[in-house]
RNA sequence: GGGCGAAUACCCAAGCGGCCAACGGGGUCAGACUGUAAAUCUGAUGGCUCAGCCUUCGCAGGUUCGAAUCCUGCUUCGCCCA
């Protein structure tokens, strides 16, 4: 295995990154690993809890990429057991109990996903399972035995919790130290996780230290803010963009990319140069076209993204209509007037353009809905037989053929 | 184990016998404006065969001509004492 020089893969490296603990450490055992012609074991664990990824989790996946492309091992630690205790991290909602089934599925889903960013066939999968599931309450409190409340209670969201009186259930200490037990049994050089997980990071070191093992290096990625630019990417809050998502999909959400954003998201998400980031920054547009750009190709390939961007154009630019317009043809148990003409609201709501014919009522009124270009604001005008190109808003059109 | 308080639409939060589909804020959606976005302004925001009708205020009953508002029981959550 041939490594590139030392100081190259810390550049490499650094990019983006928020904590490292510590950097001279890392740069050792880079030597060391580079002279000795040994990979670095880079551990990154997922909770095989919710089914689909955005943007915000390909951060850390796309250090471990960069790790990969250096030639080190990834490892990816399928937390079978910690999903069923849930990280307490951040919000304190209870996690439904995950059945293996489940975990089995998301585990596949995430694969296919993580496989955007990551060469799947070149890494080490674990499950922490292979080590918890077969222990008993005693290993448990031999583990727990560990740390002290005190160090659990040096955790920034524990300490603010405790303070604020809000409850800390008990078992929330043990999470810290299944995930940095995790780092023992795989013996790993490196840990990556978000801001949040540093903590927990730490603890990994810790416990490999305890165990005669050299502690592991933390690395922490930001976590990024989602496209209202305030709160943290995710799917609950709907403010993020999934990789899965079609090229258009994709960079249609990009293009609402908060201006303040665009940095961020430049050096995080992408592989443009810092250099060629800083004159892109100067017109917010142009950045913002290339963000997109740049972000769709690497998930469908530079075609899928030009076209992507064409289509943008169309759409918001000229006020035409998306290339894949749904088709829509009205079904039986579509209500008809006497004529034998379906009432705009009806077929609104009918064909998912609205929710309700009552919010379908509420558009035409505001003149939001267009038929072929132009605006009806008539909430009792009806179309007959005939091809028409109805439009919600700017996003939403459909072709309606009605027979 | 004992005491107290709360449960309202997507979220927060008013309302405390009729004027309530329910104030206000957030969010969301649409419109205007901007070559993007942001900001700003306007409107909308339970459903329907929509100038009217129907179903909502934790759940189940009850009182009343009439309840989100009063009574009873239940459930859940929070706080305090032990």
């Amino acid at each position: 295995m041939q490594f590139p020089p030392v100081e190259e893969q810390l550049a490499v490296i650094r990019r983006g990154v928020v904590d490292l603990v510590d950097e001279r450490d890392l740069k050792q055992r880079l030597e060391k690993s580079r002279e000795t012609g040994t990979p670095l074991r880079v551990k990154f664990g997922i909770d095989p809890s919710s089914p689909d990824i955005h943007l915000g989790h390909t951060v850390p996946l796309r250090k471990l990429r960069d790790f990969q492309r250096l030639g080190h091992t990834v490892i990816v630690l399928w937390g079978t057991a910690t999903a069923m205790v849930g990280d307490p991290t951040g919000r304190n909602k209870t996690r439904p109990a995950l059945t293996r089934e489940q975990v089995e599925a998301n585990k596949q889903t995430y694969r296919d996903q993580i496989g955007a960013v990551l060469d799947v066939d070149n890494i080490e999968e674990r499950e922490n399972g292979e080590w918890f599931l077969g222990q008993s309450f005693m290993d448990c409190v031999g583990l727990a035995s560990r740390y002290t409340v005190a160090r659990m209670l040096e955790r920034d969201d524990f300490t603010k919790r405790y303070r604020g009186g809000l409850p800390i259930s008990v078992h929330e200490f043990l999470y810290p130290l299944l995930q940095g037990w995790d780092s023992v049994e795989l013996r790993s050089d490196v840990e990556i996780g978000g801001t949040d997980q540093l903590f927990n990071l730490l603890v990994g070191r810790d416990l490999q230290g305890q165990e005669g093992q050299v502690p592991q290096i933390c690395l922490t990625m930001p976590l990024i803010e989602g496209l209202d630019g305030t709160q943290k990417m995710s799917k609950s809050l709907g403010n993020y963009v999934g990789v899965a998502e079609s090229a258009s999909q994709q960079f249609q959400k990009l293009m609402k990319t908060p201006n303040e954003l665009l940095e961020k998201y430049f050096t995080l998400l992408t592989d443009v140069a810092a250099e060629r980031i800083a004159d892109l920054l100067a017109n917010p547009l142009e950045a913002k076209f290339a963000l997109a750009a740049a972000v769709v190709s690497g998930y469908h390939g530079d075609d899928a993204a030009l076209a992507a961007r064409a289509e943008y154009d169309r759409v918001h630019k000229e006020g035409g209509v998306p290339d894949d317009l749904p088709e829509w043809r009205p079904g039986p148990d579509v209500r008809r007037t006497e004529a034998g003409a379906v009432a705009l609201p009806t077929g609104l709501a009918a064909s998912k353009l609205c929710a309700s014919t009552s919010e379908a009522r509420r558009l035409i009124q505001g003149r939001g809905v267009r038929v072929d270009g132009a605006v009806v604001d008539d909430v009792k005008a009806e179309f007959g037989t005939g091809e028409y190109v109805v439009q919600v808003g700017k996003r939403k059109a459909a072709r309606w053929v009605i027979g």
